[in-house]
DNA sequence: GGTCCCATGTAACAAGTTACATGATTCC
DNA sequence: GGAATCATGTAACTTGTTACATGGGACC
């Protein structure tokens, strides 16, 4: 349910329409949970049925008329139990479509795969960088949200994320290493 | 598709039941792509469908009947394509749960949060036990799949998996200090 | 007597993807 | 003239999850 928790979250943090959601999700928070416009939107219509939002409906003249989402009561406390759960178990549920590649590689030749971690590297280091120009925008994100003391939390995301694609980019030299030990 | 061509690919390596496939995807696969029982069987199903796979029924006595699945040249053939594709938009589509609600935390007690970190710490470890024990069956699953080439890959995959639990216990003790030094 | 292994699924539901559909305004 | 921004969705489909259902044999 992290889609559902997460529009709840932001929802939280102050009133919002689709649109705008929808730009906190392929911005802040894409590199980790990256959702459709169109799912989005139906979230919020289940969210809608279950009464844990509500929203406004306002006309504007220069622009298309928009619904302004907000967060109920009973969408709070939603949030706040699946907040405070530990449960972990949709944690360890971790797939990895790359490394089902790479687990069945010998059946294609050395080179397609080495192309395929090189341009893997180089993919890691694109987010890596737009990450950092993120990292820029923080003070912005803080207007935006209308909170400081959320950065915190943010910049912990963040640094996971700098962490996770070092990691990765690192991982996949290492196998590129090893393949061409092996080719020559 | 991941899980579509990691049956395909196990039935290229030998002919196998849905049993044995899911046994697989429950041991050495089972860290980067957990899959249900159930969805194996509907994904062979599927498989049977497109012509991927065919299968014979294995009548036994001190046993249930079994059905033993195999590959076809199809089934060969849409494996190879799907292992030969170098584009990565599945592979950057990561997801996860615990960046989402680390993301809100500020919702939350201090206290709360560094009980799931600590939890999680703890999760890892125990999958990174169980993946040390896995590098010294290396021989018993060479022989199950009865091959020996393939295990350089499994390796790289094994090296993964290492790696990635490692810098998630580190960057969970990082989020730990931080969170340490905030309430002091 | 209980648990593990073998062995196969179905039904209902939830979540996510892809493609399509519309349309005005603003900025370069 | 073209792209980006604002703004909202539907329809069809695929993928994954949860719960249920069955049942014999081996081992302790």
């Amino acid at each position: 349910m992290p889609l559902r928790h997460g529009i709840l979250g932001l929802l939280n943090y102050k009133d919002m329409t689709g649109y705008e959601i929808d730009r906190h999700f392929k911005s802040a928070i894409a590199f980790f949970w990256y959702a459709q416009t169109s799912q989005i939107y139906k979230e919020l219509a289940t969210l809608m049925k279950y009464e844990f939002v509500g929203c406004e409906i306002v006309y504007q003249e220069d622009k298309p008329n928009k619904k302004v989402f907000h967060i109920t009561d009973k969408g709070r406390l939603e949030l706040d139990r699946w907040l405070s759960k530990t449960d972990l178990t949709d944690m360890m549920k971790y797939k990895n479509p790359l490394l089902v590649k790479i687990f069945f590689a010998s059946e294609i030749d050395v080179d397609q795969t080495m192309r395929l971690l090189e341009k893997y590297i180089k993919e890691c280091s694109e987010v890596i960088e737009r990450m950092n120009e993120d990292v820029n925008k923080i003070g912005e994100y803080e207007k935006s949200i209308g909170r400081e003391n959320e950065s915190f939390y943010w910049g912990m995301t963040m640094t996971y994320g700098l962490m996770y694609y070092q990691n990765e980019i690192k991982w996949a030299n290492w196998c590129i290493d090893k393949l061409k030990e092996r080719i020559k």
